[in-house]
DNA sequence: ATACTTTTAATC
DNA sequence: ATTAAAAGTATT
């Protein structure tokens, strides 16, 4: 029985090394397992800590050694803990905040208190499953659940891609694959990127399993989130529906793992450790012998170039996809061009004549204006932490910075030359919620608009939008995900060009997306229409979105990628040095890569920069890119290269980041 | 000599 | 990170 309980303590230190060696009294031993959550005496403190390995003996001298305080009831899986170790190494960060991504909800916050409150018992849901049946597949679905089922009964970790366009039934090919996991007796895991935007794919589920699926969603109240969390670690869920975090759900011998809309950006955690949770879902897939299932109608380059694919080429309806016109507004005005402004005329006219009819307008830009400048001195109104223009909200009557969310009131006059001439630049949603209310909506057309702005949630507008017999939808590009409504008859994208113009490898391949999601939105009930407004027409994700040619989009794109040398091709790793003052962020990005060149940066790699990025909240930024042909020896080598540089004092007041395979 | 501030070292 | 001992600096 061991007697020893190493122990990794739960701080956000970087220089803290552990395990921690503990002695574990005779009543503990029996119950502390890898996994288990002690609290132990650190310091002068008493942290929460995570049992990562029990040994007979320690290197710690005897009298050195304390005993835990207590134990928690519940730990995590062994599984989770091997999973956090390699998150650390993978992604540059430290064991401890690997770690915390696993444990139970509010679990660093609860420490305090002494005995936890009892759970309120389980609601009682629609149990739903044996009862609902899984309807027919196409052959096309068929097709695809194939090769899941036969790795499912070998019990064989395999990689999927399930490339559908929109409304082709994807969601029903992830049910039956979760029907056949937990058939087999494993549990399922289901990616989903925000639930606000696709309740209708957790509706589903929770419909076919009943009682074993476990939802989490940001609505959740820490209790309720707690609940959910403890009913999968005690085998009564065994299926959990989620955002990004949920590929930590503590399910026993999980057996499928599905990443719907794997192309979205809300995959990758921001904050340290930047991990992509469709490349975790692939590592504990591979070590809990599960399939992983990525679906998507606009999947990434890499993912098509790595994973072999199933295709839905049709929809379920057997409606082809709408129509897509280029609108050409090179030598037009801004705004709306009057073709688009009659197709919605049109739409409105539809409504009339007896069902609903609904358009979505997408504009990806937040507030009233881009920016203001003084018409007399040419003052441009800007953050005072971050070099970045302020955004007029002109219903909230304030400028605000959309990096750092800095807030001042909207000015009537130059605060420099006192002149009362202010001009507003450019066009956001609530500028565009405000024009097409006052051109169309005429009380049987109601304008409806949802950007991370509106204040009743996403859910509600897009409810309210529902319940509308006709309406138009307008807003960021929130208004082109998941959901599902019957009477849209058309669908706009204006300034199309806008995402292309981020100096980002990835901008094509996002304008890509955007259009061809948005497009799905259109005629799921009938006819459908979409328009594309840009000054761009002959750019090559527009064309090609267009003709909704994602085979072509995707051969051109891994040829570009090839070409330049970037992923799949090769491995990205970002290192921010930041500062307040931009010699130090320089000096620091200079030291280290001096520390690449002279110690390697690992394999066949390059570093290229350092690049001065714009201020962000106070700090001057500095960023170096290691561009290497493998992952996993560049990571050591920049990991190495940061402690190294960090770790002396000459850049102290200097923060480093790293981010492995940035988005 | 005494009260502050900064540096350094340790956390089983 | 947090803490406290150690070392350094300014103040009576």
């Amino acid at each position: 029985m061991p007697s020893i309980a190493q122990v990794e303590p739960m701080t956000t230190a970087r220089a803290l090394r552990g395990p921690f060696d503990y002695r574990l009294p005779e009543e503990l031993r029996e119950g502390v397992a890898v996994g288990s959550m002690l609290v132990v005496p650190f310091g002068r403190r008493q942290v929460l800590g995570v049992v990562v390995g029990l040994a007979e003996s320690s290197e710690v001298a005897e009298e050195k050694l304390l005993a835990p305080l207590r134990a928690l009831e519940l730990g995590v899986p062994m599984e989770l803990v091997a999973l956090a170790e390699w998150i650390a190494a993978e992604y540059c960060s430290t064991i401890a905040r690997a770690l915390s991504l696993v444990l139970p909800p509010g679990a660093a916050r609860r420490l305090s208190g002494r005995k936890r409150r009892e759970l309120a018992p389980p609601r009682h849901r629609s149990s739903g499953s044996a009862s609902a049946g899984s309807p027919e597949l196409t052959g096309e679905q068929r097709a695809a659940l194939e090769p899941i089922l036969a790795a499912l009964a070998a019990r064989r970790s395999e990689r999927r891609l399930l490339h559908g366009v929109t409304g082709s039934g994807k969601t029903e090919v992830y049910l039956q694959a979760t029907e056949a996991a937990l058939s087999h007796g494993r549990g399922a895991i289901v990616l989903v990127p925000e639930i606000a935007l696709t309740p209708q794919i957790v509706g589903r589920f929770s419909e076919r399993f009943g009682e074993t699926v476990a939802v989490l969603h940001s609505q959740l109240r820490p209790a309720q989130r707690y609940g959910e969390w403890r009913r999968l670690r005690e085998g009564h869920a065994r299926v959990c529906v989620g955002p990004r975090s949920a590929v930590f759900a503590p399910i026993e011998d999980v057996g499928l793992i599905v990443v719907d809309e794997e192309h979205d950006a809300s995959y990758k955690h921001e904050g340290d450790p930047r991990y992509d949770a469709r490349d975790v879902a692939a590592e504990r897939a591979g070590r809990s012998g599960a399939v992983l299932l990525l679906g998507s109608a606009t999947p990434r380059a890499e993912t098509v170039h790595r994973v072999p694919a199933s295709v839905l080429a049709r929809r379920v309806d057997a409606r082809p996809l709408p129509p897509v016109e280029i609108v050409d507004m090179r030598g037009e005005s801004d705004g709306l061009h009057p073709v688009t402004a009659q197709a919605l005329a049109d739409v409105r006219a539809a409504g009339w004549a007896g069902h609903g009819a609904k358009a979505i307008v997408l504009l990806n830009r937040r507030g009233w204006s881009n920016f203001l400048s003084c018409r007399s001195c040419g003052r441009v109104w800007s953050c005072p932490e971050c070099d970045v223009a302020l955004v007029l909200h002109r219903h909230g009557g304030f400028l605000a910075c959309h990096h750092c969310g800095h807030r001042e009131p909207a000015p009537a006059r130059c605060s420099d030359c006192g002149s009362t001439g202010v001009a507003r630049h450019g066009a956001g949603t609530e500028r565009l919620e405000h024009e097409l209310a006052r051109l169309f909506d005429d009380g049987s057309f109601p304008v409806f608009r949802l950007d991370a702005d509106v204040l009743d949630g996403a859910g509600e507008v897009l409810r309210r939008f529902e319940e509308a017999d006709s309406g138009m939808l307008i807003g960021t590009q929130m208004v082109a995900k998941g959901h599902d409504f019957p009477d849209v008859r058309l669908a706009v994208v204006l300034d199309a060009d806008a995402t292309l113009r981020f100096p980002d490898f990835r901008a094509e391949e996002r304008t890509f997306a955007l259009i061809a999601q948005l497009a799905g939105r259109a005629g799921r009930g009938g006819a459908g229409r979409v328009l594309v407004q840009t000054i761009a027409p002959q750019a090559r994700a527009i064309v090609h979105a267009a003709a909704h040619d994602s085979d072509g989009f995707l051969a051109g794109e891994l040829e570009r990628r090839r070409a330049l040398r970037y992923p799949p091709f090769s491995h990205l790793i970002r290192i921010v040095c930041a500062a307040e003052l931009a010699e130090a962020a320089r000096t620091a990005a200079l030291a280290l890569r001096g520390a690449l060149a002279q110690h390697g940066a690992g394999g066949e790699a390059s570093v290229l920069g350092p690049a001065s990025l714009f201020r962000l909240r106070g700090r001057e930024r500095q960023v170096l890119v290691v561009k290497a042909n493998e992952r996993r020896p560049a990571v050591e080598a920049v990991g190495r290269a940061v402690s190294r540089v960090a770790g002396g004092r000459e850049h102290a007041g200097v923060s480093f980041s790293v981010d492995v395979d940035p988005q």
